[in-house]
DNA sequence: GCTTAGTTGGTTGTCACAACATACTAATTG
DNA sequence: CAATTAGTATGTTGTGACAACCAACTAAGC
């Protein structure tokens, strides 16, 4: 559906007070002076503004710039103790939350083992004692909470706060927003795993500043979180990101995949590739249980065949990430997720093949990167898209 | 580089016109009554916006609707006469031009045949002889000029309306508005190819109202034009949309591509490749010079070899949609270029393996159509580029 | 050390502008 | 005539722009 929006007054001020404060997040410590200067609107609707945002707790003063001649500035900068923010991811077999505060520093977090089997209430109940354990830790600092958001592997309708499909935990339909907001109270937000962590990323990861960037999460299959045009893109449905299905042309094999087709990119790509991949080097000389921690471990140690199986899925990476280099033109991919724990063994492969496969004058303009957060992209995330919601609509705290 | 953008009064006034605008333009006759409701802007206010139009000769007033009880509502429409359009195209060895009106309509077209060998000055001089005389017609008509609007097959930079690289022209840093605006005083647009028709089905096309769908252009290769979260997509450069480039496993020969790989999409889904299969089955028969349109008279009287050649083309072509709409989960995909000569005998096909090959949730919730401009897409798509820009910002037309 | 000029930061008061609320007029049906 | 819907006129409110101002400092000359 085509948006026909309006404006008013209040939509002058939440814009205005939006820049200003999203200003002071990307270039923090600023003057009034040199927030007027940057925004390029007056210095006297910039002082109105920032007491706005100082009645709202979200920036306070922070000292005094008397460098250079004139009258020396006051300081502004995003106020970590806006408030609390409570991020829960939702896996398959785990459950993990965490506190931020307003600029993302993690003040308590809590990860325990989820039954996969579990019914969905029991899943729920679980959830909701981490996150009353989790409410008494920031009550007891004496923030406020701004925000619950949860992050989870599946499809989400944002306006409703509602799941609509998450394969792997096999849940349908489940109102999130509402279950959660009638039990805590509090502000709820839902979103995909993906996109999230490419949120955070945009926020307080290798992602800052940039409008047009692609995170590949990479776990089980290889989910896409796309941000473009500076905002993420969801599709129709909120479908978007299921970058993992294509067939590439790497190697002779060729696997089922979860999708129903065969020979789909994240098969030779995803964590499971390198486990297979060691495996197969493995069963000539022995026989163990591998996890992407030990084949880790491994190459940590020298191991060649580790070494090598965690080079080859970084070349079939980069073979599929060539065909989204040209497709997007991005100016950055960030791999992220499960995989992230042996980035370093996989990035110079998975750079050398994006060159190699993708086209030149596109393949100079991007960056490829391993995301700082690990495998916590995604819960860091959840907090993440509280943070964002707050920069995009400041009036959504309060003044006092 | 993240906008700050910042909003006051003549912000206001340009957002509540161009809904206005959009809105008569997307359900148009309305009456005031009807945009305030629709709108939710005060009546007042939306008395007040078109006058503001009508001032600018944008819209005009129709009619009268005595249909019910109460006052009979004053009815709005687009004008058309608001003003020409002219549109090129600038193909490898062609030049084509467009005269149209503000909704679209063709007033006059000219198409001219250019050698590819000649130097660039002097392409650009019967270019210049082509807008001329097409200025002359929409003067006699006693219509205004709203802008002239180039469609190219390369990168393009919006902000300056520099070509920056057409690989089949070999042009290079080209600044096509600076030419064009110092030499006719027009203002001057520049845009890609499949960006141009992808705007074209969004305003007069297949793709009205949609807020995410996919173009695919083609012609020699397959470029897209990807409108995404409602407003094109165009990347870090401008490169965004080159969709041709990913392996697929649809066949066991694999042809060199242009990009410098093996087995590419388009190698299997372009113009040519349609010719390609012709030519290996009518080998063993007979020896003749095929295009596109000989191949679709030979389809037309029944002749198989010609259908099996278009089905074999929309198969491979609907394996890499698949992998699109995967990627992007898009209400529409529309084919559209030369190729659509053919699109009757194409699109079952295409349908076919975009089902079977794209995931069934994301499969079910898009469509493909093949673009009812056929191969004038992308010389629609730059008068269209034109009207979405007056669309998206009324004021940049003067009131009278 | 004192004075003065110059520079930069930030506030105050006035204005213009756009949307809004309200009350009105206009034109039709039954 | 009442009821209904379309559209206008008037005054209010909220917003940013602008210009003038005050505030706080540095630099330079005596």
């Amino acid at each position: 559906m085509k948006s026909f929006d309006t404006a008013d007054h209040a939509f002058i001020r939440e814009v205005n007070l939006s820049s200003v404060l999203r200003l002071i997040h990307s270039a923090a410590p600023l003057s009034r002076a040199r927030l007027a200067a940057e925004t390029g609107l007056n210095k006297s609707t910039v002082s109105s503004l920032v007491e706005d945002l100082l009645d709202r707790s979200l920036i306070h003063e922070t000292g005094i710039n008397s460098i250079g001649t004139g009258r020396p500035a006051m300081l502004l900068e995003i106020n970590p103790q806006a408030g609390g923010i409570i991020g829960v991811e939702l896996g398959v077999d785990f459950i993990a939350i965490v506190l931020t505060d307003f600029v993302g520093e993690i003040l308590f977090r809590k990860k325990v083992i989820a039954d996969p089997a579990a019914s969905q209430m029991k899943t729920l109940n679980q959830s909701f004692r981490l996150i009353e354990e989790t409410v008494g830790v920031c009550r007891a600092k004496g923030y406020r909470i701004l925000g619950l958001s949860f992050s989870i592997p599946g499809t989400v309708e944002l306006n409703e706060g509602l799941l609509i499909f998450a394969p792997n935990l096999n849940w349908h339909n489940t109102p999130i927003r509402k279950i959660f907001s009638e039990r805590t109270g509090l502000k709820v937000f839902v979103e995909n795993d993906a996109n999230a962590a490419a949120i955070a990323e945009h926020l307080f990861g290798v992602a800052q500043k940039l409008n047009d960037f692609i995170f590949v999460f990479a776990g089980v299959g290889l989910g896409g979180g796309l941000f473009l045009n500076g905002q993420l893109y969801r599709g129709r449905g909120g479908y978007a990101g299921e970058i993992g299905h294509t067939s590439i042309m790497a190697e002779p094999f060729r696997l089922p995949c979860r999708c129903g087709n065969l020979g789909c990119w994240e098969t030779y790509a995803n964590q499971e590739s390198i486990i297979r991949r060691m495996q197969a080097r493995l069963d000539e000389k022995q026989d163990r249980t591998l996890s992407i921690a030990s084949i880790k471990q491994a190459a940590d140690g020298g191991d060649q065949d580790a070494i090598d199986s965690i080079s080859e899925a970084g070349t079939a990476m980069g073979i599929g990430l060539a065909g989204l280099v040209n497709i997007f033109n991005p100016e950055r991919v960030i791999i992220g997720g499960p995989i992230s724990v042996v980035g370093d063994y996989l990035l110079p492969f998975i750079q050398k093949s994006v060159n190699k496969y993708s086209m030149a004058e596109i393949a100079v303009q991007t960056e490829v990167s391993i995301s700082e957060f690990g495998p916590d992209a995604s819960l860091i995330g959840a907090a993440a898209i509280v943070v964002d919601d707050i920069l995009k609509n400041p009036t959504h705290i309060e003044r006092r």
